[in-house]
Order: C-alpha cells, then structure tokens, then sequence
DNA sequence: TATAACCATAACCGTACGGTTATGGTTCGT
DNA sequence: ACGAACCATAACCGTACGGTTATGGTTATA
C-alpha cells in the first residue's frame, strides 16, 4: 500500500517546472525566489505557487533572511518515492544500475 | 536534464488510482480489464483510459486473447524515474535503504 | 443465430491545475 | 523618509484531467 504521504511527492514532482526548480536547488544549493524565479522561465507568483507545492511535500525548505526567502532542496523527503520504487520493480534494477554508474564513473 | 521520457512516466504516476492499477499488477500478474476493473473501484472506461496513459509511459503491455485483453506490468520502464532519483539527492541514501531493507528481511 | 460479455472510444461534465496580471506587505538602499 | 526590490497572495483564465454514461465492435455462450 502507498503511503498517504507519498501523493504529495509524486504529484510535486509530477509537473516538469517543479522538477527543474527542484534539480536546480539540488544543484546549485540554496536559491532565492528572484534566482529560481530567472532560472524557471515562468513569473514569479508561479514561481511561489510552485514552491508552496513542493513545501507541502517537504521536498523544499525555506529561510527567511529580510526581504528575500532562500529556499534549499530536501531530497530525504524522495523517500517515499524510493520506498515505493523499491517495493513495485525497481528493487533489483535499480542496484544494477547504480553498480554500472559507479563502474563506469570509477572507469574515468 | 531530465530525459524526455521521464515525464511520462512521472505524470503516469501521479495519480493514485493509476499506480494502484500498477501495484496491483506487480504483485497479482498478468489481469484483464475487468478484474482490473473489478479491483480498482471505478468504471471499466475509466480503467481503460489509466491503461492507455500507462501504456504511453510505457508501463504496462497489453495482449489480446479474445474479446478479453490482459495487461501486465513492465517495470523495467520504471528506469527513467529511477535515473533521476540517482541523480537528484537520493542515490546514497537508497543505497543504505535497500541495505537496511535487505539485512532486516535476512534476520527474519 | 441470437444474446451476453468484454473492451475501447466518444461525448460530456465538474474541477483542479498551471499560468498570468494585480496588489499589498516587508525590507533594503539612497 | 521615500522609492525600489523581494515575495506571497488574490483574482482570474484556459485547458487538461479524472470521472461518468452511451455506444459500437468483436468474441464467447446458450
């Protein structure tokens, strides 16, 4: 059974702007609103609206500093999203895939 | 970057009723639509359009026999989502989760 | 052969979603 | 102190989405 709280992660993530954003502050660490707000290509109420969503699956966390609002990836909050890969599939693969990444990575 | 095939796969998975269907054809095999039907507890056309969204992001695979038409699941088609959880801040920590998963199903 | 079962598609409906502009509240710079 | 910058919220809009009933085509059954 999924967990109630994994909705809110694959929805989040579900929209390609909010991966983005999220790939970005994973990335690039902390961000403010304007940053993200340049970086996404939409305007920047759409910008926090994505925020808000992506706050209400603790995949972002923010941090007031005066007038601007830094917010900072989460990704321990995926693991809802990991749970479930691992239960329906992706157990075994997924163990592979990371071993030829890292073989291929060491290669170099 | 996110491959393009990925966002199949993660809008597919948005929705809970859609990875019920999914779940329950992990665990159960190969269903027809009607006990899909019976199962995911809304109409038959509903089931067939979650069947056709899923089968666009690849996830399932379907095969007719008759006027009856079973699908089952493809998990490997759950790669691309799983790439970008390798890339996006969960590659370590699902290391030590499906270690954790592993050693406490070797103690039982 | 007639009828029922199985499935996909069409047509339709309400609502949620992603986007925009407008606005207001804080906070910084001058 | 005043104007500008930063951000969140409100109000609004078009469309995509998940659901339904209706329907038709194919296949099994009586």
């Amino acid at each position: 059974m999924t967990p109630v709280n994994a909705n809110h992660v694959f929805r989040a993530l579900a929209d390609p702007t909010r991966r983005a954003i999220f790939e970005e502050l994973t990335r690039q660490g902390e961000q403010t609103v304007h940053a993200l707000t340049r970086y996404a290509g939409v305007s920047q109420p759409a910008v926090s609206k994505h925020l808000t969503v992506l706050n209400r699956a603790k995949l972002v966390r923010h941090r007031r500093e005066g007038r601007e609002t830094h917010y900072r990836a989460q990704p321990n909050a995926l693991a809802p999203m990991v749970n479930w890969l691992n239960l329906y599939g992706a157990f075994w693969r997924e163990r592979f895939d990371q071993l030829e990444n890292l073989l291929e990575r060491m290669d170099k």
